[in-house]
RNA sequence: GGGUCGGUGUCCGAGUGGCCAAAGGAAGCAGACUGUAAAUCUGCCGGCUCAGCCUACGGGGGUUCGAAUCCCUCCCGGCCCA
């Protein structure tokens, strides 16, 4: 036979995006048009983060090349849990968070699909399982679903097995349910949205399986699962995970100055990568960058390109250039000449915390008990370990006396205090 | 319901009467080297009025000069039996 690969399908291979595939025959059918594709997840928080990326700028590829991009919000199963990849029983979600959650990522949502295009054919839909799943009776469920699975098989999946292997922990009847959930979605999309793709991480094979199985017994029809790489970072941790927790793509969780550094701290070895899963340069940009960071590491083209495609995307031209701007005031200049104005500029959006003026009258107060107060430290013990080790600094300038007592002549501009603790964070107290 | 094993610091995990703020590992923080990278090395890693003191080993009570360690009781979890 030995067909051409489609356009789509040389693409997804050449970023290393397809992890596994149920048959290749699905970028034919894609090909030939009309058809929908979805991705799900947990709506456990009221923000995506950058792991959620993968699957739904994955998505947007499929959209680009005429795919209807379906997005599942597990209103309901996000009551069950998923016992993929977790190593413990998850703790279930009340309804009303639940619903906060959804409201919140729609949103987001709207910058990484298109939701609004006039091709009705390809435009992006956002669903919640739970307005199907909330009214689903039990004895109707097992009836029409669970007969269609045997126990053993069920149990014989990965991500029941290693929970059921674990000495400890167990799993309970109800995430052992979640995979028929799961299964009972994918059925219920192609009976209502004619949807015949289900995408998703390299741990939902089990759970996209499942689903492709119970349509063909329902409805006699095939349908088509692909599953995306499992993100993780150079050293095996899980991707978008700092010392600080998740990036998320909240501005007020995780600042545009914030994401666009995350990205801008890719590591060498893994910028590359990245640049597949995550850009939308051409394949020919991409190598050139590449090439780039092999010749000149120290210019991180490569890492700088991603970081400001990423950040520009999720939040826009605006917050991209303020965050390249406090980038650049933060390591290429002195902190002290700059203006109010660009102070503002440059530490809007990075942490920062309120202190009384009062506390400074007088005496004034103690370098600790600020680094403290303003959570840049938690504990007084902490920031006194910071600063004997010398990685405070007041204002860009090294502090490393612990007893050190700051008064108003430390103030930029009457008000303004830049705390950094090591390299990279940065904490401004306004004095108020 | 019965039996049994277990609940230790952010996590994993030693410790079974004093030498325990508690081994070891992971994560994290700071420093050095660099490129705001990786790797490596060094130090730190409960709190405080910081070379001393306070609070901690599921909760409560008890034994003891002294308990994470022993006893009682309660709570929670695993496994096995019913």
């Amino acid at each position: 036979m030995g067909k051409m690969p489609s356009a789509l399908e040389s693409d997804l291979s050449y970023r290393n995006l397809i992890h596994q595939v149920t048959s290749r025959d699905v970028f034919d059918q894609i090909s030939n048009g009309g058809m929908s594709a979805y991705a799900g997840f947990d709506p456990t928080s009221n923000s995506l983060h950058v792991g959620h990326l993968l699957p739904l700028l994955t998505l947007r590829r499929l959209q680009e090349n005429g795919v209807r991009p379906i997005v599942v919000a597990g209103g309901g199963t996000g009551m069950i849990g998923d016992p993929s990849g977790k190593s413990a029983e998850r703790n279930l979600l009340e309804p009303d968070l639940l619903a906060s959650n959804l409201r919140a990522i729609e949103a987001q949502l709207g910058r990484l699909l298109d939701f609004d295009s006039p091709n009705l054919s390809t435009r992006a839909v956002l669903v919640d399982n739970s307005s199907w799943l909330s009214g689903l009776s039990l004895l109707e469920f097992l009836r029409d679903v669970g007969k269609h699975f045997s126990v053993s098989q069920m149990i014989a999946k990965d991500s029941v097995k290693l929970r059921l292997e674990r000495s400890q922990g167990g799993i309970s009847y109800t995430e052992f349910s979640y995979m028929l959930l799961q299964a009972y979605d994918f059925a219920w999309l192609y009976d209502n949205y004619n949807c015949k793709i289900q995408i998703g991480a390299s741990d939902q094979w089990g759970n996209i399986t499942m689903g492709i199985e119970l349509i063909r017994r329902l409805r006699g029809a095939e349908s088509w699962g692909i599953t995306i790489p499992l993100l993780t970072q150079g050293d095996g941790t899980k991707f978008g995970k700092t010392e600080s927790g998740s990036v998320w793509l909240d501005a007020s969780k995780t600042s545009p100055y914030e994401l666009y550094q995350f990205f801008l701290n890719t590591s060498d070895a893994d910028i590359g990568q990245l640049m597949k899963y995550f850009s939308f340069q051409t394949p020919e940009g991409i190598e050139e960058l590449i090439k780039l960071t092999a010749s000149e590491p120290e210019a991180r083209r490569a890492q700088r390109a991603l970081a400001g495609e990423v950040v520009e995307m999720v939040h826009g031209t605006e917050s991209l250039s303020s965050a390249k701007r406090i980038s650049e005031s933060l390591f290429s200049t002195s902190i002290d000449r700059l203006s109010e104005k660009e102070l503002n500029e440059a530490f809007g959006n990075a942490p920062s915390s309120k202190i009384s003026m009062g506390l400074l009258a007088g005496p004034g107060i103690s370098l600790l008990e600020i680094m403290a107060q303003s959570g840049l430290e938690k504990s007084l013990s902490s920031a006194r370990r910071t600063v004997t080790q010398g990685g405070a600094y007041v204002n860009n300038q090294k502090q490393t006396d612990p007893e050190l007592v700051i008064d108003s002549s430390y103030l930029l501009c009457n008000r303004y205090l830049v705390l950094r603790k090591g390299k990279k964070t940065f904490h401004v107290v306004t004095f108020a």
